[in-house]
DNA sequence: AATTATACTTACCAAAAAGAGAGTATCGGC
DNA sequence: GCCGATACTCTCTTTTTGGTAAGTATAATT
């Protein structure tokens, strides 16, 4: 994994797009529904493989799981079928023996990287500002 | 609460700014804490206390618990603490009886709302999409 | 004939997160 | 002297989540 770095500038410059167009929303459905894919779309391991695919392009099933440091196979096959429900990934069976599935973000997944990108490098930038935080949170009284 | 729209276009420059600038961050260590730290901050109530407080400037305890649909008092306290914790609010105590204490963002605290609302952005841009994807999933075979 | 490889699924179990509800402190008002 | 208001805290229970381990299918390999 190697952080912000895989997302292309014309990537990050759809994110700026989107950043320059912000529409007065108010509908509390639609709200409700945002929310619900954004704590569906901003977990661990969807961040993570996200990140892998980006980098690799296109990656088999066990070179994910190789890839991603501590992910059960459980937890892989539970992410990447999420992800292709929400339409972010492509999985592509080939009827082979041993079985062969090849994964690859489909151009949603890659927006979402890229709007992923803002917070990632926020979290980066503030890093020892938050851990400076957290230590005198933790020490006073 | 009112989706993007609570933020500024001077907060939306600051994470333009980022977004412009991404680097070649490759520390496994800094990029596990990168990943918890957005696991933290990327959740339901810290999102919508964000929001709210953005929209709001300062507010008090009960009247976040009343602006935010659904959250226990359990959860209200427990997110404000981390936030705090985090340095993304402040928290004001008056000592007076009834007991008063106050909320408020901070620069880091607003920095985050502006970042996220590339992510947010996003997902209201591709929710249809998204729907439509989860439909066709659901419905094949 | 047993072993290996791949991409899973299923069952079971432990841990963590979250909701519900009661308890606390204190002062002013009735 | 009891009630209500505020901002909690504490405990108990339920729900959700995630890890482990085993099972499956099949063809090539040893």
């Amino acid at each position: 994994m190697a952080g912000i770095s895989s997302f292309t500038p014309a990537q990050i410059a759809e994110a700026e797009h989107h950043l320059d167009t912000p529409s007065p929303e108010t509908d509390p459905r639609v709200d409700r529904l945002v929310n619900e894919l954004i704590g569906r779309v901003a977990d661990k391991w969807t961040m993570l493989i996200l990140e892998e695919l980006n980098e690799k392009g296109v990656m088999r099933f066990s070179e994910i799981g190789r890839a991603i440091e501590g992910i059960s196979q459980k937890m892989l096959t539970q992410t990447l079928r999420l992800m292709e429900r929400d339409g972010l990934v492509t999985r592509t069976v080939y009827p082979v023996v041993p079985p062969k599935v090849e994964y690859q973000l489909t151009a949603l997944g890659e927006s979402l990287g890229a709007a992923f990108c803002g917070v990632w490098v926020w979290a980066e930038r503030h890093l020892q500002e938050i851990e400076a935080s957290r230590e005198a949170f933790d020490t006073r009284d």
